[in-house]
DNA sequence: AAGCAGATGTGAAGTTCATCATATCTAACG
DNA sequence: CGTTAGATATGATGAACTTCACATCTGCTT
């Protein structure tokens, strides 16, 4: 019975598409959706950036994601009858966003073999991103968890310059700092080090590494594929 | 195309069982498999105990799950190309483990719409498991920390008793630690103090939650479904 | 019963981080 | 151009946590 041929699949995430309600455009500012909104589905985002994030009870902010082009969000409560969004997606930036039913997809996903396969694949890898993250929120302290935070931004949108990679998305230190599990003020100090060592430089609210190795070897960073280290 | 009606499944996640490779038992003490060993297989802990574990280059230990009947372990590698185990799997209490070979759960999801859907409801649940977890660590410090490692032994491994809910699993300090991220010191000092204000108690290793609503509370915890608020 | 190894308990000192306070910068807008 | 709101920068203080050191306890072995 074992046999070793590989199996192959031929489609990919973003072929979710075909299964799609209804495309929308969403405001800069809105918020796709909620925390304990009725969840009913599942997004894959067209164009745009959504950050999704939890919000405590004491009114702070953990930031988990930043998603762009296709990615999906809002998949936590697939394949259970918990009725309720977990998070929140705010828009970044002006977002075109494919809406999915939870029951199409889950009956699509048993009907479709290859969906269902890329779907699996795809949280797998979702699963990995996320593990090794907070490993490194974890381990390193809140210093490990802002370098692990620009190293994946670095990955998802990082555009390489002479001087580095520019991280191509505006942050405020407290949007930072939300990633991070840390104060306003602990992310800003720790960026100025990182400034007077010449580690990065911030323009126009952006930031550009100019030495990832540097970030990495002090997190301890074991170089796995920039697919699993990444912010979306 | 839209249709309501629920998708119903028949079998559980144990039936993996079936397409299990071999059985073994594994002794107390000894590792299932480690991070960097070649990654070939799945297991399913038949009875028995597994903790899941990633050792920094440090050598901190940084624990992430007990497994025990019915579990699932080695699953991190599936549907990539990456060989190599992620993590480390201990065997905490003597063991025995069904293995299935990566490859042929593959090959068997992709054929079996059932059990593809039950794989993903397992993955599903499982990476909210984690993901709650770490917003734990995160949010509410080291103390925190140890609170949801404590809830969620008692979800996973609790025996009820007159006086509260008793953790049947013999746990040192310093194992609890590497659930938390903390250090041994400061794991003992918090047991201390819950010891002192009535809130455990501890009789020859094992911990006995008297008021685990005490533990709650103070992690703003949102009474989230146990089946999400595990430790496995 | 004595001895030993591993686990627990706890003070003291140092580091990391959050919080509060306040000053400065920057971009947008009338 | 001056005003203003929001963002950044930074000192000071205290709380949380780690580390080191050492004492004590506990169960196991001979």
């Amino acid at each position: 019975m074992p046999n070793t041929t590989k199996v192959t699949h031929s489609i990919e995430i973003k072929e979710l598409l075909q299964f799609a309600d209804r495309t929308i455009q969403v405001k800069k500012g809105s918020y796709l959706f909620q925390e304990g909104m009725e969840a009913e589905e599942l997004y894959l985002i067209l164009g745009g950036k959504v950050q999704i994030s939890k919000v405590t009870q004491d009114g702070r902010e953990l930031a988990l994601r930043i998603c762009g082009e296709n990615d999906i969000c809002g998949e936590l409560t697939l394949f259970t009858d918990a009725p309720k969004y977990l998070l929140s997606a705010l828009i970044l930036e002006d977002a075109k966003i494919a809406a999915i039913r939870k029951d199409v997809i889950e009956k699509e996903i048993f009907h479709n073999p290859s969906l269902a396969f890329e779907f699996m694949k795809w949280m797998s890898d979702h699963f990995r991103k996320t593990q090794t993250k907070f490993r490194d929120l974890v381990l390193n302290g809140k210093k490990g968890a802002l370098f692990s935070t620009l190293i994946r931004m670095t990955n998802s949108y990082g555009v390489h310059k002479d001087t580095g990679i520019l991280i191509d998305l505006p942050l405020t230190n407290q949007e930072l700092a939300n990633f991070c599990g840390t104060s306003r003020e602990s992310t800003n100090r720790i960026l100025n080090d990182l400034k007077r060592e010449g580690i990065i430089s911030i323009k126009k609210g952006k930031i550009l590494v100019h030495d990832v190795d540097y970030l990495r070897q002090e997190i301890g960073c074991e170089n796995c594929p920039a697919v699993f280290c990444s912010i979306d």
